[in-house]
RNA sequence: GCCGAAGUGGCGGAAUUGGUAGACGCGCACGACUCAAAAUCGUGUACCGCAAGGUAUGAGGGUUCGAUUCCCUCCUUCGGCACCA
C-alpha cells in the first residue's frame, strides 16, 4: 500500500500548474473578475516564517474557493523592497542594497512557490526596481503639480553619536536603538503631502467599506474630526493677532488664562527685551529637550512659566495672562489655547500656579454646586450641568447649548468663527535615507524647487554613495547624481537628496499589478474600472492607520487628477490574526521565530497550511504549537487511502448521499465566512461518516472539490486518481440539495423547568400536538413532571419542547 | 486615562436569529496488531458522585420557560491611541 508522499506529489503539481499557466489571469478580457490581494511582503534575508504562511496560505485558499465559483481570480504577488533593513545590512557589510534585495527576492519567490499558492507571477512588482519606482516618482510629480506636495520645516529624530537620522522605529524610549545615545530633534526642510485636504472624505467614505469595524474606528480616531470655534485674540501692547481653537465653546466665559506651546514662534517675540526673557527662554529650551528625548511624561510634566504678556480682554471679563505650558501641542489647532476651570488639565495647571479660575456651569445639586464654586474639583463634561454665563444662556443645560453658543459667538459677539479641526497631520514623505525612491525634484541655483520632467523618469537612484551614517542623506555623496543634474538642468543645479517614505511605494501597487510592467502608462482606465476596487484585501492589522490611510488618500487624489474612476481602493478588508511564540510576537531579536521548513519537509505544504487553518479562526491567530499537526497529517493519509487508493466506483450508500450534501453545506458556509477551521472539521466529519461505506466516483470527486482550496496538491492528485478531467481547481464548486438534508425522523429534546430531561424521536412530519404528546409520554419526563399538568408548553420547531410546572 | 477585541475541558477550538454546551482535532487511558517499540486501528474521555442526580462557558447580578449568546457591575489578558484644548 502506497502512502501519500507530498515530497513527490507537491512539486509535481506545482510544475504542472506552472506549465499549464493555470494561474495566469487574462486581465483585459476577464468577464467575472475577482481581485484577491494580500499585502505584499518585505523581502527580508530571513526565510519565510510561520506568520507568513498563516497569512498567505488561507488567503490562497479563499482565492481558490472564489475561483471555483466561476470568478476569474487575480492573485498577484510582489515585494515592498525599499526600506531600512537592506540599508542597515549595507552599512554593516558593504553589500549594496540592490544586490542583497535581489537575492532575497529570489529566495523568497522560491519559498512562496513552495506554499502552492495560485499567484500570477507574471504580474509581479518590485518597488525597488526602476521600472516600478519611476511611477512612485511620477506620483510625486502629480502631487506636486496639483499642489498636494509642499515643503516645510519638520522635525526628525537625530542621533548625535551615530550622526544619523532615525526612523521612529529606531528610537527606543528616547534613545538610539543602536548606540543608546539620547535622540535629539533636528529641524529639516522636508516634503509633505496634503492628506489633510482629504480628511473629511477619508472619514465620510468609511461607512461604505466592508472592513472590520475595529479598523474603521481606529481610522476614525486617527483622523479625529472635532468641531468648534476659532476665537480671534490679540496680545495686549504688542497687537499681534492670532486665533485660538476651542472645541468646547460652551465654557468660553470661564476662560481666565491662555497657554502657548514652547515651540511657538510668538513666545520669543513676546518676551524679547522683557524681564521674563531669560526665564521663559530657558524654560522653552528645557521643555524642547525633554520632548525631543521623548522622555516626556504627560501626566507628571504639567509645568509652565508666565510670559508677562496677556490677551487683550476678549470677552469683557478681563485680560487673560499668557503662560508657556509644557502640555500644549504645537501641531494641533494654532498652538495657543484659552483655558478654563472646566478642563481637567487647565484646572490642574491653574491650581499649581495659583491662576484664578471662574466656573460658569454647575451641578443641579446646590451642595455640589458650592463645591464647584469653591474649586474643590474640576467640573466638566456633564451634559446636565446648568449654565450661569453668558447671561443669555443662564439656566440652560450645558449639553444642549453647543450649537447655539457657537452661533452666539459668531453672530452676536462677532469674536469667533465656526471651525473644524482634524488630528490627522500631513504626510511627511521625505526620508534622509538611501534605499528608497529619489524624490524627483531639482533646485535651481537660488534654491527653488523644480520638478524633474517626466521624460527623465526613472530618476535613477545613484550607486556611488556613502552608506555609513554621516548626518546627511547618503545621496549627498554621489558625484554622478550631481553631475547628472547639472548636465540636464545647468551649472549649480542640485538634486533633492532625500528619498521617499516606503509607504508611498505601497500606496498604489495594487494598480501597477494590473499594468504588467507597462512603462508608458501608469494605469489604464478600463483595467482599473474592471478590477478595482480590490474585492478582498488581506493583511495585518498593524497597517490600519498608516498604509491603509495612505493608499485611500492616494486613490482619492488619483481620482481627482483624472487617472482612476474609483475613490476607494479596497472594498473588503480582512486582517489575519497574529501568530505568537510563547506569547511574544515572533522576531529575530527575541530569537523565537519558527521556521516552517522542517514541517514542510516532513508533512508537506498541504498538511502544514491545513494545520495552520485548523488551529482556529483565521482572524484570531494564536500561540504557536506543533502538537496536533499529527491530526491533519492523519487526515491527509486517510483521505488518500479512502478516496485515492481503495476507492471503487459503487452506488452511494443511503446515508453517504445525505452526509455529502450536509458536508457541502457546512464547508460552503464556513468558507464563505473564512472559517477555515470549521470547513476542515466538516471535511473530517464527512470522512468519518463515509469510511467503510460504499460511495460513487461522483461522490469522491465532489469531496475532492470541497477539499481542493484547502489542500490543493492532494486534491489534484486525487482528482487524477479518480479519473477527473483537467485540474480540480478548474471545477465548479459543488452545490447541495436542501431536500436531501431533511431526514425521516427528528430527535426532539425535552426540557422540564429548563433542564434537559429526555429526548423523543418523532417523524419529520409530526404535528406540534403529536410532539408535545410524545414529549409528555416520555418516562423520565413524566418523572420530573411529577404527575402535574404543565402550566406552560413551548415547542421550538424541530428542536425542543420546554415544559414548565 | 480613553477606544476596541477576547475570556468555554488537560490543550487548540465548535455551537443560524437566545433553544440538547464541548462538534472536529490534539493529548491522555485502556484494548488489538507486535518479541518489543513506532505507525495504524478500536473503545472511552468536562467536573463531582457507586448511582439517582448535581455542578459547569472569567466573577457577581438581571431579563427569560430557557442565556456561551441580550442588559448592568466588576476582574483578567491582548491590540490601538495617549496632554488634541
Amino acid at each position: 500500500m502506497r502512502d501519500y508522499d507530498p515530497s513527490t506529489v507537491e512539486p509535481k503539481w506545482q510544475k504542472r500548474w506552472e506549465e499549464a499557466r493555470v494561474y495566469n489571469t487574462d486581465l483585459k478580457n476577464a468577464k467575472n473578475p475577482y481581485y484577491s490581494l494580500v499585502m505584499f511582503p518585505y523581502p527580508s534575508g530571513d526565510k519565510l516564517h510561520v506568520g507568513h504562511w498563516y497569512n498567505f496560505a488561507p488567503a490562497d485558499s479563499y482565492s481558490r474557493y472564489m475561483r471555483m465559483h466561476g470568478h476569474q481570480v487575480f492573485a498577484p504577488m510582489g515585494f515592498d523592497a525599499f526600506g531600512l533593513p537592506a540599508e542597515n545590512f549595507a552599512v554593516k557589510t558593504g553589500t549594496p542594497p540592490a544586490k542583497s534585495t535581489a537575492e532575497n527576492v529570489k529566495t523568497m519567490i522560491t519559498q512562496l512557490k513552495r506554499i502552492g499558492t495560485m499567484y500570477d507571477w507574471e504580474k509581479m512588482v518590485n518597488t525597488s526596481d526602476p521600472s516600478y519606482y519611476q511611477w512612485t516618482q511620477w506620483l510625486f510629480l502629480q502631487m506636486f503639480k496639483n499642489k498636494l506636495a509642499y515643503k516645510k520645516l519638520g522635525n526628525v529624530n537625530f542621533c548625535p553619536s551615530c550622526q544619523t537620522v532615525l526612523a521612529n522605529e529606531q528610537v527606543w524610549e528616547g534613545k538610539c536603538e543602536r548606540c543608546g545615545s539620547e535622540v535629539q530633534q533636528k529641524a529639516l526642510s522636508q516634503w509633505y503631502w496634503k492628506i489633510t485636504q482629504y480628511a473629511q472624505k477619508l472619514l465620510d467614505n468609511l461607512p461604505g467599506l466592508d472592513w472590520p469595524e475595529k479598523t474603521k474606528i481606529m481610522q476614525k480616531n486617527w483622523i479625529d474630526r472635532s468641531e468648534g470655534v476659532n476665537i480671534r485674540s490679540r496680545i495686549k501692547d504688542l497687537g499681534d493677532e492670532f486665533e485660538v481653537y476651542d472645541s468646547v465653546p460652551q465654557t468660553f466665559m470661564a476662560q481666565t488664562f491662555t497657554v502657548i506651546a514652547p515651540e511657538h514662534p510668538l513666545v520669543e517675540k513676546m518676551v524679547k527685551g522683557t524681564a521674563q526673557e531669560k526665564e521663559v527662554m530657558a524654560f522653552v529650551e528645557r521643555i524642547k529637550k525633554k520632548k525631543a528625548a521623548k522622555r516626556f511624561n504627560f501626566m507628571e510634566d504639567v509645568e509652565g512659566v508666565f510670559t508677562g504678556r496677556s490677551v487683550d480682554n476678549p470677552f469683557g471679563t478681563g485680560d487673560l495672562p499668557i503662560w508657556v505650558a509644557s502640555f500644549v501641542v504645537m501641531e494641533y489647532g494654532t498652538g495657543i489655547v484659552h483655558c478654563s476651570a472646566h478642563d481637567e488639565r487647565d484646572f490642574v495647571f491653574a491650581k499649581k500656579y495659583g491662576i484664578p479660575l471662574r466656573p460658569v456651569m454647575f451641578p443641579a445639586d446646590p451642595e455640589e454646586a458650592t463645591k464647584v464654586r469653591d474649586l474643590e474639583y474640576c467640573y466638566h463634561k456633564d451634559p446636565e450641568a446648568i449654565m450661569e454665563q453668558p447671561a443669555a444662556f443662564k439656566g440652560r443645560k450645558w449639553g444642549e447649548v453647543r450649537g447655539d453658543i457657537i452661533t452666539f459667538m459668531e453672530k452676536d459677539l462677532k469674536i469667533a468663527k465656526r471651525a473644524v479641526h482634524y488630528r490627522l497631520r500631513d504626510w511627511l514623505v521625505s526620508r534622509q535615507r538611501y534605499w528608497g525612491a529619489p524624490i524627483p525634484i531639482v533646485y535651481d541655483p537660488d534654491g527653488n524647487p523644480h520638478p524633474v520632467p517626466e521624460e527623465h523618469l526613472p530618476w535613477l537612484l545613484p550607486t556611488d554613495v556613502e552608506f555609513k551614517p554621516t548626518g546627511k542623506s547618503p545621496l549627498t555623496y554621489s558625484k554622478e547624481f550631481i553631475e547628472r543634474t547639472e548636465k540636464i538642468f545647468g551649472k549649480w543645479w542640485r538634486p533633492e537628496f532625500d528619498t521617499m517614505d516606503t509607504f508611498v511605494c505601497s500606496s498604489f501597487y495594487y494598480l501597477r499589478y494590473l499594468m504588467e510592467n507597462d512603462q508608458k502608462n501608469f494605469i489604464k482606465k478600463d483595467l482599473e474600472k474592471n478590477w478595482l476596487p480590490v474585492n478582498m484585501y488581506i493583511g495585518g492589522p498593524e497597517h490600519a492607520c498608516m498604509h491603509l490611510i495612505y493608499a485611500r488618500f492616494v486613490m482619492m487624489a488619483l481620482k481627482d487628477f483624472g487617472f482612476v474612476s474609483h475613490e476607494e481602493p479596497f472594498q473588503k478588508l480582512v486582517h489575519q490574526g497574529l501568530i505568537t511564540n510563547k506569547g511574544a510576537k515572533m522576531s529575530k531579536s527575541k530569537g523565537n521565530v519558527v521556521s516552517p521548513d522542517s514541517f514542510i519537509d516532513r508533512h508537506g505544504s498541504d498538511v502544514f497550511r491545513m494545520y495552520l487553518m485548523f488551529m482556529g479562526p483565521f482572524t484570531d491567530g494564536g500561540d504557536w504549537s506543533d502538537t496536533g499537526i499529527k491530526g491533519t497529517d492523519r487526515f491527509v493519509q486517510r483521505v488518500w487511502r479512502i478516496f485515492g487508493q481503495d476507492a471503487k466506483d459503487a452506488k452511494d450508500a443511503k446515508d453517504v448521499t445525505v452526509e455529502l450534501h450536509r458536508a457541502i453545506k457546512k464547508v460552503t458556509d464556513s468558507m464563505e465566512k473564512m472559517h477555515f477551521n470549521t470547513a476542515i472539521s466538516a471535511l473530517m466529519e464527512f470522512l468519518n461518516a463515509v469510511e467503510g461505506k460504499a460511495f460513487s466516483n461522483e461522490t469522491a470527486k465532489k469531496f475532492t472539490s470541497l477539499l481542493s482550496p484547502i489542500a490543493p496538491h492532494l486534491s489534484e492528485e486525487l482528482w487524477e486518481a479518480l479519473g477527473g478531467k483537467g485540474f480540480v481547481i478548474d471545477q465548479q464548486w459543488p452545490t447541495y440539495d436542501p431536500k436531501l438534508l431533511v431526514t425521516d425522523t427528528m430527535i426532539i429534546a425535552v426540557q422540564v423547568n429548563g433542564k434537559l430531561r429526555g429526548q423523543v424521536e418523532v417523524g419529520s412530519g409530526a404535528s406540534e400536538s403529536e410532539i408535545l404528546g410524545a414529549a409528555k409520554a416520555d418516562t423520565n419526563v413524566q418523572k420530573f413532571l411529577g404527575g402535574q399538568k404543565p402550566k406552560k408548553e413551548i415547542y421550538i420547531k424541530g428542536k425542543l419542547v420546554s415544559l414548565v410546572v
